[in-house]
DNA sequence: ATAAAGCTGAGTAAATTTATCGGGATTACC
DNA sequence: GGTAATCCCGATAAATTTACTCAGCTTTAT
C-alpha cells in the first residue's frame, strides 16, 4: 500500500512549480536541485505528466517547466494516476485487467477493494496544488 | 498504491476462515485449493497472522486453523497490518521511519498523505469479517 | 507407529523499481 | 551561424521486492 518514489517525487515537483506558478518555466536541473532528486530519474518522471497535459514545456535556454493549468485546477490524483497508472488497491477493481481470483461474481472480497478505492480517489481528487501550497491549516 | 498478493490472498484466507467459523479448525491445505492460492506460500501468510492473533492453531490431524475471535471482532485492517506492515501511503507518516524528503517540518506534501492514511486506515478498521460474509447488501 | 497436520528458516527466480547512459532535438542569445 | 541551455527519449543497469519453493522439523489423533 505504498506509494512509489516516482510518485512521491512526481507531487514534490508539482508543488513546487506550483509555488513557481507565476515566474515562467522551471528548468528542471533546478527542481532536482532544491528537491534533492537524481535529474535524470525526474526526466523520466515529467515525461508522462507532460503527456497527461499537467505540464507544459518551453525548450531552449530559459526554458523549463510550468503547469499547465492553474494550481487549483491539479488534482493530486491526477498526479498519481500519471505516474502510477490506474488508483486501486488491486488490480481487479481497476477495469480492464484480469482478476487474479476469477471469481468476479461471486467474490466476497471484491466489495471491499472497490470502497478503498473510491475513498483514496475522493480523497485525492479533492486535493488540488492549490489548497497544498495555500491552506496548511485547512481542517479534516 | 496496490496490495500485494500476500494482503489480498490473506484477507481472501481470513474470508474462508470466517465462512468456516463454527466447523472446527480448517487445514491449510484446504483453503488453498479452494481459493487456488500455493500451499507454500499460504503458510508463509498464516504465520505472521498467527503472530498478530488473529488465528488459532492446532497441529496433528484434524487440526487446521480458525479464527482466534468471531468474525465481527477482526477488522479487515487487522489482517492488512499483519501481512503489510503499518498502513502509510509513504514510509515518513508511519512512526520511526526515514523521511526521504528531510524537511519534516516543513513539507508541504506530508498533509496529504496523513490524510490518505487516516482514510484508509479508517475505513479498513470499519469493516470486519462478519460485514464481508453478511451483508453483501450494505450501501455507501 | 503412523500419518496428518502445523512450524520455520533459507533459498531463488521473476518482476518491478529506481535509477543511469548516451545521444538527439529545439531555441535564446551573441 | 555558433554556442550553450534546455527538453526529449529509448536503452540499459543496479537494486530491491515479490512471490514463491525447498527441506526438514514438531505436534498430536488414531
Ligand atoms: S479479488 Fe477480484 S473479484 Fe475477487
Ligand atoms: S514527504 Fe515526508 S515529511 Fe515530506
Amino acid at each position: 500500500m505504498k506509494l512509489s518514489a516516482k510518485g512521491e517525487y512526481g507531487v514534490r515537483a508539482m508543488v513546487m512549480l506550483a509555488l513557481c506558478y507565476d515566474d515562467g518555466p522551471v528548468p528542471l536541473r533546478e527542481i532536482a536541485e532544491k528537491e534533492n532528486i537524481s535529474y535524470q530519474f525526474l526526466e523520466q518522471i515529467f515525461l508522462p505528466l507532460r503527456r497527461a497535459g499537467l505540464i507544459d514545456s518551453v525548450r531552449g535556454p530559459k526554458g523549463g517547466y510550468a503547469l499547465a493549468r492553474a494550481p487549483g485546477e491539479i488534482k493530486v490524483g491526477d498526479i498519481i494516476r500519471a505516474l502510477e497508472g490506474p488508483i486501486a488497491p488491486v488490480d481487479c477493481v481497476s477495469e480492464g485487467k484480469s482478476d487474479r481470483c476469477g471469481r468476479t461474481e461471486a467474490c466476497l472480497t471484491r466489495g471491499i477493494w472497490e470502497k478503498l478505492r473510491d475513498r483514496m480517489s475522493q480523497l485525492l481528487d479533492e486535493i488540488t496544488l492549490a489548497d497544498v501550497i495555500g491552506l496548511s491549516a485547512d481542517s479534516t
